[in-house]
DNA sequence: GGTGCATCTGAGCGGTGTCAAGTTTGAACC
DNA sequence: GGTTCAAACTTGACACCGCTCAGATGCACC
């Protein structure tokens, strides 16, 4: 190389890095959150953390391993926003805080699809490894969990987890299907927000539990 | 090579091989059912047909497009399933052509992981290019459509439309998350039949109005 | 029998994930 | 302060990938 060392001003590019671990997983959020999963490669996330390509394998054990990482740190956001929307909201308002959770999520998973998709890799299903990752995951669906338990206070703890896996389908469907395009052409354009807030609907009645709401069924019919 | 043409027996391994087309799609879908999506390689598609890895060009201006004609089949394949499940109930049982419905599409799902994921890829979004695609994709969902008209007469389109995009959200979320594994630490080992059983109830209760059905609410917490 | 054209091959480009071996470095110990 | 050593990073390479393009091939039609 003809400049062996580009340290121009300030502590940055040492030979050993500081802290490449947070700096990879990064950019790697970076670098997907501006495209789809197919242009993420681990070289060009090395390339942006200034480093050679073998370098990640200090750090992760494989592409995998650096995916999980992101994946960990997007439940660990969601986890936040879904916090966050509860905060507003009083306890008795099972309703209203049903509908916060959706809206939240969803919203999430609109705004950040490339991230919501890597949460969901297939390649970290192994329970073994990636152990923190499922942990976060599993925080993550506490917080919709501890709801679903106040909701049904007399159901087994199968059956709220039933219930509960029940309603995160339902948001981890529409979101996937939404991301996916695959409702696309069948919203009229520019209405993402009517039917954002129609499923929100849908969604908390769902949840809050057949028999809590007394709210006419036929509401759908009757939306414009 | 030693051996420039295998024509053992049968009119097989011609130059021109026949229908390359049909060949390449049966192979990749063999492929895609024996392993992840990870290891699928054009080329090794390509191999399996007996054929050099710029044939498949000619046929396919893609590797997604080749996938697109893997997914419209699974398209096809699924909605065969779906009609096939309503055809043996009466037209009145509406909540037992619901159940019948989700049991079909979540055992597909289970029991066709990868090429269920390839249905849903993200490159396939536009609908510009795969419209065949796209059509079969409709097509499958109508079958769902179909009973959610009936089981809402007055309904308008939008509100029937919500309501089937809904229902499809809960399925196909709950067979991601059970087929990407998340669901499966919170499954107690070989229970899968009675998830399946008390999932395809809820999602039938669900799917067929919350007013027809009068069965008791708290089913799902005196289950065991 | 000759010819046109879709089909398939061969060779190759740029990119990828991954690894083994070597080099640089900070820190721990005397 | 000098030595030692393990961790952090680089170099170089391998095998594979998607994709392109010039050319060989052989079916269908005249």
């Amino acid at each position: 190389m003809a400049l062996p060392r580009k340290r121009s001003s300030g502590p940055e590019r040492r030979y050993h890095h500081g802290d490449l671990r947070r700096a990879l997983v990064d950019a790697a959020l970076a670098l997907i959150s501006e495209g789809e999963l197919g242009t993420f490669s681990l070289r060009e996330v090395a390339r942006r953390a200034g480093v050679t390509p073998a370098a990640p394998y200090h750090h992760f054990k494989d592409k995998t391993a650096l995916l999980a990482a992101v994946a960990e740190q997007g439940f660990a956001a969601l986890g936040g926003r879904l916090e966050a929307a509860l905060a507003r909201l009083p306890p008795t308002d099972l309703r209203g805080r049903f509908a916060a959770l959706a809206r939240a999520y969803l919203e999430f998973a609109r705004a950040h699809p490339a991230h919501y998709r890597v949460m969901f890799l297939p390649e970290l299903k192994s329970h073994q490894e990636y152990r923190s990752f499922h942990a976060a995951a599993d925080r993550t669906l506490e917080v919709l969990a501890k709801q679903v338990r106040l909701a049904m206070p007399q159901a087994s703890p199968q059956g709220v987890m039933l219930r509960t896996v029940l309603i995160w389908s339902t948001g981890h469907g529409l979101a996937s299907l939404w991301n996916d395009g695959v409702l696309d052409h069948k919203l009229a354009l520019g209405n993402d927000r009517a039917f954002l807030d129609a499923t929100v609907e849908q969604m908390a009645t769902f949840a809050s539990g057949v028999s809590t709401s007394a709210k006419p069924p036929a509401r759908t019919s009757r939306r414009r």
